[in-house]
DNA sequence: GAATAATGGTTTGACGTCAAACTATTTGGC
DNA sequence: GCCAAATAGTTTGACGTCAAACCATTATTC
């Protein structure tokens, strides 16, 4: 009782439809863990890059940074796939840092349909930023946690992920 | 190499600011994992409610609907601190709620500031087949995973929430 | 080779979300 | 008792997000 979602091994089974109830501070579902785990760490990104000067950009933004450090030219499609998102979401997440001057856009000239996207020096300076504030997230995220709990923790969520 | 975020217990540590990054349908870590998770159930609870005739409705509104199925007169205060969101974004939800004909809002005589949020009985009749989603959701969530595992979850998670 | 389909991006409209400013009540200190 | 601080909700403005409609260009098909 009291619980959410879920009264391991119990006759009953609370009701929790999504990821984000709250009860009494605490955290008695995995599905509702997922979720606000997702958001702490989606918050404590974006206050550390704003601490390094990244005010105006949120965690998809840096996707595409990020995307970008690894591969230096994409598509707009390209994109889309790799950040999971939709693509009138890329074009808008794509224009404001070309308008913040760190992406430009460049049509191809053989298909005048596909448009490139590429880092500017400005977009270029970035990344060892990013590499600092990752590795802090993950030293953060990691903390307490042994090897092995790492590796079941990956097999248990991949076989979830693969559950839908 | 083409790992996101983290090759495991290698020199190199490759960068992954946010949850939501895909490489080649790969899910190489436990942060975007985590991310691409809690989206997939989202979409799929949403995709449930819409079957079942909850077309306009999504699971935020789920959540508040479930608060009250739990506890059947919240203040807006208590639902926003239940649901983990801002309590302009509850106003919304719950006006949303209201005009849809879920639920209603009552000003406290008591106290004129705080308004009292319950379920019509429209609204209420919505609990089974929201305990039919939730049960058919968790089946799906936990299928293939032992308990251990689930405990493990549980604990690694927990301890992840809690380095945040 | 012209009509049709497919593909890559953008635009538009709706919505959830937050933060900040605001309103209206209550509570506390003096 | 009155003024200041606290509290409960709402409003407003900005933004990320998606889906659907749309526009351009390239591929197909006959």
């Amino acid at each position: 009782m009291g619980d959410c979602c879920l009264s391991h091994n119990t006759v009953t089974v609370d009701i929790c439809l999504t990821s984000n109830y709250n009860e009494h501070m605490e955290t008695r579902d995995i599905v509702s863990l997922i979720s606000k785990i997702r958001e702490k760490v989606n918050r404590h990104i974006v206050s550390e890059m704003a601490k390094q000067g990244m005010e105006e950009i949120g965690t998809s933004h840096g996707d595409i940074l990020y995307a970008l450090f690894k591969t230096p030219r994409l598509t707009m499609a390209d994109i889309s796939r790799r950040i999971n998102k939709d693509k009138s979401t890329v074009t808008a997440l794509v224009d404001k840092l070309v308008r913040l001057g760190y992406l430009t856009k460049e049509r191809d000239q053989e298909d005048a349909r596909v448009v490139y996207v590429a880092l500017t020096p400005k977009g270029s300076e970035l990344e060892p930023i990013f590499e600092s504030i990752s590795r802090e997230m993950l030293d953060r995220f990691y903390a307490n946690v042994t090897d092995e709990e790492r590796e079941l923790l990956f097999g248990a969520l991949t076989k979830i992920y693969n559950n839908f």
